[in-house]
DNA sequence: CGGTTAGGGGTTTTT
DNA sequence: CCCCTAACCG
C-alpha cells in the first residue's frame, strides 16, 4: 500500500483530517509519495473518486500519480479521479459544456495581438514617449492575467505610471484582442482558467470534495483564485517556497506564504526528511539557499546514509571547451545515460551541448521546445487540419498560404478575405463553388497625407493567366483577378482546392492527417522546406541533404498520423497538441534541461552548466536575485549522487569574457566574496 | 516612396 | 523564434 512506505512525518500529513492542509516539503522529501499515500488514504475511506481533483504543473507529473494509484486500486476507481494540470483541466470541463473551443498557441495569439497593434499609428502620436513594442505589450497582459484580478490599467499604471498618456491606446488594443479572439472562436491558456474561474462563479462552485494542489509555490494568482472559486471543503496542497522559480509567470509566493492566515484552522505539516540527494549535495544547496529570508523556518534531514561523493567543480578555459569536456565525462561514466542530466539556466546552452553529445554519438532528449511541434512541417499539417475545423481561423489560413512564393502574409490575409467573399462568408464554398465573381473591398490604403483613403485595389486581368497549366474551373476562379496573385501563386491555389475537396469530408483526425501527407499541396512544402535546408552557403543544393531533409520531414508525419490515432474527435486531438504538446520529449538518453524543466525531476548524475555571473544568475533578469537563487537551489537538488558545476572564462564565438557566478561563492566552491563586476557591458 | 517579402542576427524561464 | 534591414514590387 503506498501509505505503508510512508514515514511517520509524510503519513501524518497524508491521512490529515479533511479541510485546510499544507505541506511544506522540502526537495527530496518525498512529495510525490505524500499525494499519492493522500489519495489513497480518501479512497481507502470511501471518497468518491470523481470528487477528486489533483492539480499538477505538468500532465507527466499527473499521470505519474496516477500510474502509482493504478498499481494499489482499480483502474476504473483510479481513472475517475480528475487529474492533470490547471490548465488541462478546465479545458475537460469547458469542453464538457461547450463544444466550440479552440485553443490556440501563445505565439499564434501575439501575432493576432500584433496585427491589432499595427493598425495604431503611434509615430503620428503627440508624445516623445515611446510605446512598448506589440509583443512586449502581450506579454505584459498575459502576465497581468496571471497576476492579478483587477483592472488591466490599474494595474498597468501602477507599474508604469510614465506610460498614463499610452493607456487608453493599450487599452483599446486589449479590448479589440479580446473581441477578435471571441470572433474567431480563439480560446488563450489564460482564458481557459479565467473562463472556467467565471463559469464556477456562476454556477455557485463545483462539488469536488477534496482538492490536491502539487507545486503549489508555483501558482499564480489566477490559479490561487481559481481554487478559491471552487470553494473545496477540503484542501491539500504541497509545495515548497524555496522553489518557487515563475515569478515571471505570475506565481504568487503569498499563495503558500499566507495560506494559514487564508484558511482559517488550516494545519501546515512539514517534510524534513530528504531521501533523494547524498549529505554533501545536500549541504552544498542548503548553504546557498541559506542566504534567502526563510518565510517557513526549514532543518532538512539527510536521509541517506553511506559514500558521497562531494560536488565537484569543473571550470574551463572556453565555452566550447566545456560541453565537449562533459561530453566525454558523460561518455565514460558508468551512470545509464536516462539517469544523467544536463541543467542550464536558458536555452540557449543546449544546441552546444546536443552539438558536443551528438559528436560523441550519444543520444540525448530535449523537452519539446525546438522540437517536433515547432517543425515547420508538423505546423503545415495541423493548420490545415485546424482550417478544417474551424474555417474561421484565419490565422491557420494565413500560415498555409505564405508557403505560396510570392504571398505573405498581408497578401495571404487578402486572399482569405476574398474567399471568405466568394462563398458568402464560408471560405471553402468560397474556394470550391464561389458565388460572386467581384472581388471585395480590400485594406484601403492608409496614407493621409496623399488623401488616399478607399481606393479599391486594381482589379487584375485574369487573362494574365490563360497560358497557365490548370484546369479550367481555376483559370475562371475569381481569385486570379487579386492583382498580386502570381503563376506560382495560382498554382498553389490550385493544389489548396484540391485538397479543400477531400478535408472537408474527412472526420478522424488520422484521416485527416493522411489526407494532408498525400495532398500535392505538402508534396510543395515538403519541396520548399527540404530544399531550403540542403541549400549550402553558396547557393548551390547539395541533393543527399535534400533526400535526408525530405526523409526526416516523412517520419514526423508519420509520428503525427500516430499520435492522431489516439483521438476520435479531430478538434480534441487539435487541442491536445497546443496543451500537451510541449511535454512530449523525443528519444532516449541524457536529458537536457532547463531549470525550469527539470522540476519535480531526479538523476543519478548532473551537470550544471554556464554558472558565470550574467548567465546564471542572470543579469537581465526581470525577477530578483532569490528567485535565480532558488533556481539555482532547484537544479542542484535534482542530484542524487554526483554532481558537477561547471563554467567557461571565455567565449570564443561571442569574444566574451566571463566570471564565475555568485552561486558557486556562496556554495564554497570558490574561496573567497563574490566582488559584482563593476565594469559595464557595452554601452546600449 | 510605401508596403511587403525574404533573409540574417541575437535569445530567460512555461502551461 | 522576433526584430531589424535589404531587396523587390507597384
Amino acid at each position: 500500500m503506498p501509505l505503508s512506505t510512508l514515514n511517520a512525518e509524510q503519513y501524518a500529513a497524508a491521512t490529515a483530517p479533511s479541510g485546510y492542509n499544507l505541506v511544506i516539503a522540502s526537495a527530496g522529501t518525498g512529495k510525490t509519495s505524500t499525494i499519492v499515500g493522500r489519495i489513497a488514504h480518501l479512497l481507502k475511506n470511501g471518497a468518491d473518486p470523481s470528487k477528486i481533483l489533483l492539480l499538477t504543473f505538468t500532465n507527466k507529473a499527473a499521470g505519474e500519480m496516477i500510474t502509482r494509484l493504478m498499481r494499489h486500486f482499480p483502474q476504473k476507481t483510479v481513472s475517475q479521479i480528475e487529474a492533470g494540470t490547471f490548465h488541462s483541466v478546465s479545458y475537460r470541463w469547458l469542453k464538457a459544456r461547450h463544444d466550440n473551443i479552440t485553443l490556440k498557441q501563445p505565439s499564434e495569439l501575439r501575432t493576432l495581438f500584433r496585427s491589432i497593434y499595427e493598425k495604431r499609428n503611434f509615430t503620428r502620436m503627440p508624445i516623445e514617449m515611446r510605446p512598448f513594442s506589440a509583443s512586449h505589450l502581450y506579454e505584459m497582459y498575459t502576465l497581468y492575467q496571471n497576476a492579478s484580478t483587477e483592472p488591466f490599467d490599474e494595474w498597468f499604471l501602477r507599474k508604469y505610471p510614465e506610460h498614463e498618456s499610452l493607456m487608453d491606446a493599450y487599452t483599446g488594443i486589449v479590448e479589440e484582442f479580446e473581441a477578435e479572439k471571441e470572433s474567431y472562436g480563439f480560446v488563450s491558456f489564460n482564458d481557459l482558467l479565467l473562463r472556467m474561474k467565471r463559469e464556477v462563479e456562476e454556477e455557485g462552485g463545483c462539488d469536488f470534495d477534496e482538492v490536491l494542489v502539487d507545486e503549489y509555490q508555483d501558482t499564480n494568482t489566477l490559479q490561487g483564485a481559481l481554487i478559491d472559486t471552487l470553494r473545496p471543503p477540503s484542501l491539500f496542497c504541497v509545495g515548497d517556497y524555496d522553489q518557487s522559480i515563475y515569478a515571471f509567470n505570475g506565481a504568487n509566493i503569498d499563495n503558500i506564504a499566507t495560506f494559514a492566515q487564508r484558511y482559517p484552522g488550516a494545519r501546515v505539516h512539514t517534510l524534513k526528511t530528504n531521501y533523494r540527494s547524498s549529505a554533501p549535495i545536500l549541504s552544498l544547496a542548503n548553504r546557498v539557499i541559506e542566504r534567502n529570508e526563510r518565510i517557513y523556518p526549514k532543518r532538512l534531514e539527510v536521509g541517506r546514509k553511506g559514500k558521497a561523493y562531494p560536488p565537484k567543480l569543473l571550470i574551463y578555459n572556453d565555452l566550447f571547451e566545456q560541453y565537449q569536456s562533459i561530453a566525454h565525462q558523460i561518455r565514460h561514466t558508468h551512470t545509464p545515460k536516462h539517469d544523467i542530466a544536463v541543467i542550464f539556466r536558458n536555452n540557449s546552452s543546449a544546441d552546444g551541448i546536443e552539438a558536443s553529445l551528438r559528436e560523441l554519438g550519444i543520444a540525448c532528449k530535449r523537452k519539446g521546445g525546438t522540437g517536433f511541434f515547432d517543425a515547420k512541417e508538423v505546423k503545415f499539417v495541423l493548420d490545415v487540419i485546424t482550417l478544417a475545423v474551424n474555417p474561421k481561423d484565419m490565422m491557420a489560413f494565413i500560415h498555409i498560404f505564405e508557403y505560396a512564393p510570392g504571398v505573405g502574409s498581408a497578401v495571404a490575409k487578402e486572399i482569405y478575405t476574398c474567399l471568405r467573399h466568394f462563398g458568402n462568408g464560408n471560405l471553402f464554398e468560397g474556394v470550391i463553388s464561389p458565388k460572386t465573381t467581384e472581388l471585395p473591398k480590400l485594406n484601403p490604403v492608409k496614407n493621409v497625407q496623399l488623401g488616399l483613403f478607399d481606393d479599391d485595389v486594381e482589379v487584375g486581368s485574369a487573362s494574365r493567366f490563360a497560358a497557365l497549366d490548370v484546369p479550367e474551373y481555376i483559370r475562371n476562379h475569381p481569385l486570379l483577378k487579386h492583382p498580386k496573385l502570381t503563376q506560382d501563386g495560382v498554382r498553389f491555389f490550385e493544389k489548396f482546392y484540391a485538397l479543400s475537396h477531400h478535408l472537408v469530408r474527412s472526420h478522424s483526425p488520422e484521416k485527416a492527417v493522411r489526407t494532408v501527407l498525400s495532398s500535392r499541396l505538402y508534396a510543395h512544402v515538403i519541396d520548399m522546406l527540404s530544399t531550403q535546408r540542403a541549400r549550402l552557403k553558396n547557393g548551390e543544393i547539395d541533393e543527399t541533404r535534400k533526400d535526408e531533409a525530405r526523409e526526416r520531414i516523412l517520419r514526423k508525419g508519420n509520428l503525427l498520423r500516430n499520435l492522431a490515432r489516439n483521438y476520435n474527435e479531430t478538434a480534441r486531438f487539435l487541442n491536445a497538441m497546443v496543451l500537451g504538446g510541449g511535454e512530449l520529449s523525443e528519444g532516449e538518453g541524457v536529458n537536457l534541461l532547463t531549470v525550469h524543466a527539470s522540476k519535480g525531476l531526479e538523476f543519478q548524475e548532473v551537470y550544471v552548466v554556464d554558472l558565470v555571473d550574467g548567465r546564471f544568475p542572470n543579469r537581465k533578469m526581470m525577477s530578483s536575485i532569490e528567485e535565480e537563487r532558488r533556481l539555482f537551489y532547484v537544479a542542484v537538488t535534482r542530484a542524487k549522487e554526483r554532481l558537477y558545476l561547471s563554467y567557461a572564462k571565455y567565449d570564443k564565438l561571442k569574444k566574451q569574457e566571463y566570471q564565475a557566478s555568485q552561486f558557486l561563492y556562496e556554495a564554497g566552491l570558490i574561496e573567497g566574496e563574490f566582488a559584482p563586476p563593476q565594469e559595464k557591458r557595452k554601452r546600449a
